[in-house]
DNA sequence: GTAACCGCTTTCCTTTAGGTAAGTACTGAC
DNA sequence: GTCAGTACTTACCTAAAGGAAAGCGGTTAC
């Protein structure tokens, strides 16, 4: 007797779409930062120094490359202002607007999950 | 005349919840894989060779890692049956459920992102 | 016996992420 | 001149991610 095999059973076409769209989001939201750091311009446009103030522990070099990454990607804008000396404003584009709901589900969820981690250290304590 | 700081401004209070929020959750959720395993485990409970097989690209090494690490953050079970030979099934845990909103967001947007980019590379042509 | 399947583990290797620290080119204040 | 600030870049390094391929201990099929 043969064995089923899983070739056989139809489920996975059903699950194929959303994991292609799972993994297609991920490949260009990668990494430790590029969220967060569209959250932090979806807020407000802001000055290369002053998000490295808002954004705790990223590093200079890590954060140029990601606004670079995330300037490529069209998510946000990299505004140059004559001023003496030179201001440099990044601001969100219209695009990485649509990311809202995902990051507003993606932060809800952190909350809460925060929450329950607190309690299972109680627990254990 | 001093230049204005950025501290003056009470604006990155009002972000950092939510940005803490944001990287608690991606603290949890990072990596190429996880959101992809647990949504395919959502889906239904699985062998660890059908897992294999439905995530098309993930090594069985990588998979073994990923999927203990899911288990240890309580996101998946691991059921051993005594039928010979032994079946392991892993199967998605409640608390993985309550990710489903931030999947879903995260697949819808996936979809629409995979079309941009189709028709800006038609534009490019 | 031999081969194949299951659920991994092991080894070896390359790539990538990311951190530290220093430097640079400019401007303005003192 | 010197120091501070802005927006980075460069060089160097470590750690982690991840891939390829083989192996392993078991079972079942032929």
């Amino acid at each position: 007797m043969k064995m089923i095999r899983n070739e056989d059973l139809p489920s996975h076409e059903e699950c194929a779409g959303s994991l292609k769209n799972v993994l297609d989001a991920l490949y260009v939201l990668n990494g430790k930062w590029k969220m967060a750091l569209i959250l932090c311009l979806v807020q407000s446009s802001k000055r290369f120094n002053e998000i490295q103030h808002e954004i705790t522990g990223i590093s200079s070099k890590v954060l140029a490359k990601e606004l670079k990454d995330l300037e490529l990607n069209d998510f946000i804008k990299r505004n140059v202002y004559p001023t003496t000396p030179v201001s440099i404003i990044y601001e969100a584009t219209e695009y990485s607007r649509t990311l809202k709901n995902v990051i507003g589900e993606l932060s809800a969820w952190g909350e809460q999950h925060r929450e329950r981690i607190k309690q299972s250290m109680r627990k254990q304590s």
